[in-house]
DNA sequence: TTAAAATAAATTGCATACAATTTAATTGTA
DNA sequence: TACAATTAAATTGTATGCAATTTATTTTAA
C-alpha cells in the first residue's frame, strides 16, 4: 500500500479503455481488408449509410472527429467511389457529402463483418449490455462538460 | 427492423468503445501538457515506475505497443531526461531501458494526475469496477486468440 | 451597410499505431 | 561447428488524431 498506486497500470480505467479500443480496431482489420477499408473509413460510411448525405462538420459530429482527420479520409473514400463531394449550395463554406451507388452497394457486402466481429468479442449479450450502457454513460458526460 | 441494422453505429460495441477512449485521452491532454507527457508517454513513464529497469519488449507487452511505436517514443521520454537506454550485456540484440532520478521525481509530481483525471468520469466506484471488468474480459480474450 | 466576429474546411505539424522490412545478434540443429 | 531459423530493435510507409493556423464565406452588430 503506497501513495503511488494511484499510477500503477493496473489500478487506472484509462488503460484497459485505452487497449481494448486498439485491440478491437486491430482485429477488425483483417475483416476490412478485404473491403479495402480502414476502421475509421467503416465508420464513416456507417454514417453515409444512414444519412445518405451530410456535411463534413455533421460527420465530425457523430464520430467525434474533426476536419483534421475528416478532410483526408473523406478524400480517400471519394477516390474509392463510395461517397461524392460537392460544395453546399446554400453554404459556400461547407462541403456536402454524398453516398454513391457504389457506396450503397457496399453496404450489401458488408452486413456479415459485425457478426464476424462479433464473434471475436468475449462477452454474453448482458455485458455487452452493460459496457454499452457504461461507455455512453461517459461519453455523455464529456459531452456535457465539453459543451460548457 | 432492416437487414442493415447491424451497420448502424448506434448499434455498434466498438464505436463508443473507440470514441469513449479518444475521450478519455483528450481529457487528459490538459493535465498532461503540465509535465510536457503526452498520453502514451505517460503510461510508459507508469511502467517504468513500477519495473524501474524494463527491455523495449517488456514494455511492449505491458502496453501492447510494439517496437515502430515504441522506439521513437522512449527516445523522447530519453531526450527528457526521464528514462536511459543501454544495449543490454546478456543479449546485444536487447535494449535495456532504466529509469533515472528525474524519472523518479516526476512520479512525485504526477501522484495528483489520477485524482485530477478521476472527476471527469461520471462513473460510481461500483461502475467503474463493472468497467474494468467488462474490459479486460475482452482484452483477455483477444490475448487468448493471438497467443494460438 | 459595413466591419468585426463567427463558422466550415482545408492545411500544417506533431505524435501515435501498426504492418512490413531490415539489421544485428542469438539459438537450435543437422 | 556451420548455418538456418528465430528474435529484438530500428526503420519505413501509411493512416489516423488533434491542436493550431489559414482561407473563404456568412452572420452579427454597431
Amino acid at each position: 500500500m503506497s501513495k503511488y498506486d494511484c499510477l500503477k497500470l493496473e489500478n487506472q480505467l484509462c488503460f484497459p479503455l485505452y487497449a481494448c479500443a486498439k485491440a478491437v480496431t486491430r482485429h477488425y482489420k483483417p475483416l476490412l481488408d478485404e473491403f479495402d477499408l480502414t476502421y475509421t473509413q467503416y465508420i464513416t460510411m456507417m454514417v453515409m449509410w444512414e444519412k445518405k448525405s451530410a456535411s463534413v462538420k455533421e460527420i465530425g459530429e457523430c464520430l467525434y472527429l474533426d476536419s483534421g482527420t475528416l478532410t483526408p479520409l473523406i478524400n480517400k473514400l471519394e477516390s474509392k467511389g463510395y461517397i461524392e463531394k460537392h460544395r453546399s449550395d446554400d453554404d459556400a463554406r461547407g462541403v456536402v457529402v454524398t453516398i454513391t451507388e457504389a457506396g450503397k452497394k457496399l453496404r450489401d457486402k458488408m452486413v456479415k463483418v459485425p457478426n464476424d466481429m462479433g464473434g471475436c468479442v468475449a462477452l454474453s449479450e448482458e455485458e455487452a449490455g452493460e459496457l454499452y450502457t457504461l461507455l455512453y454513460k461517459i461519453l455523455n458526460h464529456f459531452d456535457e462538460i465539453d459543451a460548457l
